[in-house]
DNA sequence: TTATAATGACTGACCAGTCAGTCATTATGG
DNA sequence: CCATAATGACTGACTGGTCAGTCATTATAA
């Protein structure tokens, strides 16, 4: 009961990144979502005020596993270009992983959504912020190891979160990434790299 | 009915985008779409075969417009890097003009929704490619000119549409973007260019 | 007068959220 | 150790509201 708690919430948070993820917001529904969590529909509502809570739950629970794998690659040792290298690749094996839910993580699909979903907009965003800062942070670094060249390092790391979304985005629709990852990445780096 | 009210059916075309645009495909509602044209729901279904078609018949007006655009920046002398400052520029003030109904463009919706309904798939997808190769070609000529790096001019391509994209659909949401350009630009080009 | 264009009330399907009731588990007390 | 009571997680039929698409009717123009 009380222990279990945690696990039907766990169930309803996965099964809505499926749904949400594969059919957008208003498209899934929250009986589908129900069905594949195996509970009856009144029982989310057990756990969650309303639709909109049960996305912003989906939401905060992917962003912060997404922060934590980025932070540990950035704690790890080398120059800031590999810790890059590191984020772009642990990103990549996360999203390899919840495949049939990428488009959950399509960012601009989440500042829409949290444009006509008011409640979400102060959820998501701080979140973002801090994900672009984190990465700003990074590049920051490597300036002033004098190993990127002198630039706006919130817009850099703009630069980097929009190509990874891009290029994950794109996985969905063709499947032909592996290599093209690392021209883009290249694309990347040449651009902020000292010469 | 024979010659078709060209007039009636931009009035819908222009409402659709502006309804579409603010509010995502499924929270727009014909009916919306009408009162904004100004005409009676009914009168929409006699230019349209239903709300999906209205979603493409606007897709497909708003690309070929970009298109139009983007080739005559590309006609236009110089070299390769200024026809990409051309086009970038061109976007912008597009981009502007449109202001309130710019999430219409927001690629990935278009992924998504394209996703949920299949019908739009073949609509979209080809006109997507065809700006992918437009850019590309501008690409190719800069790498032949010996202006750009010898790399994939199709990835390359990729990389400055998801950067324009994203930055505008940035612009949405904040509101720091004049200068914001011009650095993600360098961004790009530094990356591409030969050293 | 006739053909065509436009209208908007109507319908049927769908879905978020509710709530009265069920039942397995745990607590109590004799 | 058993019987009864209390708990609260869970259920799913139901409701009120929304909206895409239809069609009988009306307006317009030729």
């Amino acid at each position: 009961m009380k222990i279990q708690d945690n696990r039907t919430e766990n169930r309803i948070l996965k099964a809505a990144l499926k749904q949400f993820g594969s059919k957008g917001f208003d498209r899934a529904t929250v009986d589908s979502i129900a069905r594949v969590a195996g509970i009856a529909k009144g029982t989310i509502y057990l756990y969650f005020k309303n639709k909109e809570a049960i996305y912003a739950g989906a939401c905060v629970q992917q962003f912060d596993r997404l922060m934590e794998g980025m932070t540990a690659e950035i704690s790890a040792a080398g120059s800031a270009e590999q810790k890059l290298t590191g984020i772009a690749q642990y990103l990549s094996s996360y999203i390899v992983k919840i495949r049939s839910s990428l488009p959950f993580f399509d960012i601009e699909n989440i500042h829409l959504t949290a444009q006509t979903l008011k409640s979400l907009h102060s959820v998501v965003m701080p979140k973002m912020i801090k994900m672009n800062r984190i990465i700003a942070e990074v590049i920051s670094l490597g300036i002033k190891d004098r190993e990127f060249r002198e630039l706006d390092p919130q817009i850099a790391a703009f630069c980097f979160i929009s190509l990874m979304r891009a290029m994950f985005m794109n996985m969905m629709f063709k499947f032909d990434t592996a290599e093209n990852a690392d021209d883009i990445m290249r694309i990347f780096l040449c651009g902020i790299k000292r010469r």
